[in-house]
DNA sequence: TAGGTATTGTATCTTTTTGATACAATAATA
DNA sequence: TATTATTGTATCAAAAAGATACAATACCTA
């Protein structure tokens, strides 16, 4: 979980009535960009690790509700690919050192009675979205909400490193068998932009010509026009994901 | 999440102040016996619907702990394979009346505020379990513990029908590459018990010969004696299943 | 006690899937 | 217009999965 939420600076701090209490969602949000699989972080003021862009749930919502406005207070996207990947619940998963640091980092000072510094359970999701698509935006404790490199991950609050790899696990489990992979590319793409997707996901390479003859096997592909001006070669054709429910 | 809780009958409801506040956890318990899979459920006093043995999270134990601890108190069974595989959090998921249906059915009243009837989201669990060992047990406010069929279910309480679902699609999808069919057989079994497993949890047939060549190719049983007096024909040879870190 | 019976263990064949390699087609460039 | 880098497909080979055949055998019973 994080210390976001959605109230704006003037009320940097409901008094926590209208939220489930000791209760956080917190969205693994994948893009993916040239060649690399990437997330959104937050940089909390006056801090130097980042965090999930994470939030808490209202009375009035469903908890997947909360994790899809979330996603859309974050990216201004909606429709998104977004499901739940694991709950996180040990005892001291928030250590009190990070949190008075980041509450300093805001000038905040709360009473250890507050909500905020009560134990949370944090309700991992996950989110696939085109990363052109995306406008980052900071939540109110934050300076910055950008893409970083999985690869190349900053040190995290809390336990949020391994919510990370907890996601990855999940989408590459996944990814064969729900035909998610789709939902990190633009609506038309080429067979090349969709193996270098999965090479990256999987992180391993995968055969050309194989590749190709698996994914078209599978009847998920509308095939469009010849996507030119790629270079001095052959032109590739651009495709379309159809919906195996709409034939 | 259920009306389970762990306090005895003298105090069927502590103030909750223990507790973290509007969350439990439910875990589906399957077992197999006679070609059977089943799961525990609990049936409240005075009430027709069943439950999963759900109960809630102290605030000294993580949440893996608190579905160990309950997996426990209504099994006596330690060191079993429990694993999480969702968490309910629809904001109506637990309608008023069978709230009321339940108090009423143990004598009890509470006031619209009480802990117990605020909003409520749980952490599903399942584990598999030696049926031959288990010594199911009632919580305080059941009349009973007991196996049922998965074939036929009776009704259950709140989404407890989804989360049994939910939770045999998970073993489902786990049953290869987790190897976890071997907790819910005893020390030693045939290939045939094994077959059968397989195919009341995949709910389909498989093909005896190539089941045969495919599980031992995995290298993870350990053959012993055969098994005699199974009447009148060639004796099977008994397995064990060895841990394949363990070679 | 010996032959019959139902199952078990393994071998073998076929089919499907996956992996590897070859090669013709072609859009841009020089 | 020839060159180039890439693309699409075909065709091998290997591995995995599916189907069938059959010998082995523990127990029954006649």
């Amino acid at each position: 979980m994080s210390m976001t939420n959605e109230t704006g600076m003037k009320r940097p701090f409901t008094d926590g009535q209208d939220l489930l209490p000791g209760l956080s969602i917190d969205p693994v949000i994948f893009g993916f960009h040239e060649g690399q699989l990437k997330i959104l972080l937050l940089r909390f003021r006056g801090m130097d690790a980042f965090a999930l862009p994470g939030g808490f749930v209202h009375l009035s919502e469903d908890v997947d509700e909360a994790a899809a406005r979330v996603l859309y207070e974050r990216t201004g996207l909606r429709e998104i690919y977004l499901d739940q990947f694991y709950t996180f619940g040990k005892r001291d998963r928030r250590d009190a050192g990070t949190q008075q640091t980041l509450l300093q980092g805001n000038g905040v000072e709360l009473p250890n009675t507050h909500w905020l510094l009560q134990r949370f359970v944090s309700i991992g999701y996950y989110a696939l979205i085109d990363f052109t698509k995306a406008n980052p935006t900071p939540d109110p404790l934050s300076d910055s909400c950008g893409w970083h490199d999985l690869a190349t991950l900053p040190p995290l609050i809390f336990d949020h490193t391994a919510m990370v790899y907890k996601a990855l696990e999940t989408l590459r489990k996944n990814l064969d068998d729900k035909l998610i992979g789709f939902a990190l590319l633009p609506e038309t793409f080429t067979m090349t932009d969709l193996q270098q997707l999965y090479e990256t996901i999987l992180g391993k390479p995968l055969q050309r010509t194989n590749f190709q003859r698996k994914i078209l096997s599978l009847g998920i592909l509308e095939r469009l026009e010849k996507k030119m001006s790629g270079g001095a070669h052959k032109a590739p054709y651009l495709y379309r994901f159809i919906s195996p429910a709409t034939p």
